[in-house]
RNA sequence: GGUCCAUUCGUCUAGGGGUUAGGACGUCAGGUUUUCAUCCUGGUAACAGGGGUUCGAUUCCCCUAUGGACUGCCA
């Protein structure tokens, strides 16, 4: 049974990053048939954010990434927050302290502290490793009465790993496939912090364990740490899932991995769903008008593809087609454009009706009264035209309101010095027009144009300025049509009287 | 600095020892729409550089360059 886990730190909103790495997780599991976790690693009790876990839950759930386990859900590897399971990381670092992988470092942050900046002051990194640790406060280089006096002095420790010397790892990513690393590059992590709590490291390795974990999907960030959770695996005597580290999300101009704040520079979201710290609001995908399916479908793609030339998927057919082994080695940009252009493709599938219930909503909050309009009929006229519903209504603001000024351009363009009189004409036809259809109309209009010879330019140029009001929109006659007799003869007489007025 | 990862049109990408290097977004041009948008057609545009291996490399290997990640008692 496959299992894969999402494992946020809830020290914020999610970005689309770690949107996209569960929204892989979730598409693997489902794919294999198994099971989807959801794990807070909220063992850093300074970098608690308030609201955050909520908000990951309720972001991906408007995603429509669901989880089998978590938190919310429940199940039987529980519990799934990191902070409630205490007990248990103790038990395992016990273990570690048995077998002797690990040793106690007495060193203050402050000392290391001390230690980076001489290092750095001389142009070089300290690294707390198989070198230095010879020299430095831990049980590895004390003797057994010194360590004895400083426990017995309550002096704060942490537990290291010890990392072996000159050893070859070769690991296995199943995106990049080998990688090789040797131990003497890699330095001695902290696994449990002078507070008692683990770190990611120890935490993760015991939580994957335990909670059955298949396959680990996670950011190309934690690449480097990979030699050492293997040896974490090892060093416990447990199997190591399966690894594979996704390729970054970068900026879209620049360099770098997207990161909070490019959302704000760049004028598009970076989040999901709206997130406000309390000191500033980061817009979300959802409250800038895009469908979660839409969403979705361009996250998918950013680093993963089908092969084929399909570039519309639901989630039921990512599903269907998702493998790792066609995901990106690099890392990608990420484009506005392209999301806009999916968003649209979205709306252009809905139908008008879908579109007019949510249109709804806009008009009220503009307070515009859209009784006896066939509201669905507009929108499908007019969703070709848009990416956003809430673009519907500048593309349609003249069915329910009269223009109240008028295009300059247009108007010198369409306005000749005849045109008061043939919209005079075209009065009197609107007025014994009979059926008032958007065809009928259009037929006797037509027939009136070619029997007098006129052109249709001349009449239909301000004919559409006196209804919209500027040179845009559907179907002459459609808008007639809708907006009905009486009301477009009195919009050419205000065009009439406007210009008379000048 | 060190370790690791990566490198095909502006962007997302397909491909893979012999291809007119394919698609999508964007962009440009034409056509349709007597408006605007849509839509249709077409164009533009890429294998980072240098060495090998090979009859032949964009594809395999090495080096360089560039970019990125990591280098915390953060995850």
């Amino acid at each position: 049974m496959v299992r894969v886990r999402f494992a946020p730190s809830p020290t914020g909103p999610l970005h689309i990053g770690g949107v996209r790495t569960a929204l892989f997780n979730y598409l693997f599991a489902k794919r294999n048939g198994g099971k989807m976790i959801l794990r807070i690693e909220d063992t850093d009790q300074t970098r608690f954010v308030e609201g955050a876990e909520e908000y990951i839950m309720e972001s991906l759930e408007w995603c429509g990434i669901k989880f089998d386990e978590g938190i919310k859900e429940g199940g039987n590897y529980g519990p799934y927050r990191q902070s409630d399971r205490r007990e248990i990381y103790n038990k395992y670092a016990k273990i570690l302290i048995e077998n002797q992988s690990v040793y106690m470092a007495f060193d203050s942050p402050e000392e290391l502290d001390k230690l980076r900046s001489e290092a750095e002051a001389k142009g070089e990194t300290f690294v707390y490793n198989h070198e230095s640790r010879k020299n430095l406060k831990n049980s590895l280089a004390l003797s057994k009465e010194q360590v004895a006096e400083l426990l017995e002095n309550k002096t704060p420790y942490v537990l290291r790993f010890k990392m072996p010397e000159n050893q070859l790892v070769e690991l296995y990513d199943e995106i990049r496939g080998e990688i090789k690393f040797n131990t003497q590059e890699l330095d001695d992590k902290v696994l449990v912090k002078t507070d008692g709590l683990p770190t990611y490291h120890l935490a993760n390795i015991v939580d994957d364990h335990l909670m059955e974990i298949t396959h680990v999907i996670r950011g190309e960030e934690w690449l480097p740490s990979l030699p050492l959770h293997d040896l974490l695996y090892r060093a416990f005597g447990w199997t190591a899932p399966k690894f594979a580290h996704l390729p970054l999300i970068l900026k879209p101009s620049g360099k770098g991995k997207l990161s909070k704040r490019d959302g704000d520079q760049l004028g598009f979201p970076v989040f999901p769903t709206q997130w406000d710290s309390g000191e500033e609001i980061f817009k979300g995908y959802r409250e800038e008008g895009y469908f979660p399916e839409a969403f979705i479908n361009m996250l998918a793609l950013l680093g993963w593809n089908p092969g084929t030339e399909q570039e519309i998927f639901s989630m039921d057919e990512l599903i269907q087609v998702f493998s790792l082994d066609r995901v990106g080695k690099s890392g990608s940009r990420f484009d506005p454009d392209k999301t806009k252009w999916f968003n649209h493709q979205y709306l252009i599938k809905k139908s008008g009706e879908e579109l007019a219930e949510e249109f709804k909503v806009i008009l009220d909050e503009k307070n515009i009264n859209y009784s006896g309009f066939p509201l669905a009929r507009i929108c499908e006229m007019l969703k070709e035209r848009v990416n956003f519903i809430h673009e519907l209504w500048e593309e349609s603001y003249f069915f329910f309101q009269a223009p109240e000024t008028y295009d300059e351009k247009f108007l010198k363009k369409s306005y000749k010095e005849d045109s008061t009189q043939l919209l005079q004409k075209l009065i009197e036809i609107l007025k014994n027009q009979q059926n008032f259809s958007s065809e009928e109309i259009e037929n006797s209009v037509k027939t009136w144009i070619e029997s007098a010879e006129i052109g249709f330019g001349r009449v239909m140029s301000p004919f559409r300025l006196a209804l919209v009001g500027a040179g845009k929109g559907p179907h002459v006659f459609d808008i007639v049509e809708i907006i009905g007799k009486d009301e477009s003869i009195r919009r050419i007489s205000a065009l009439i009287e406007f210009v008379d007025g000048k």
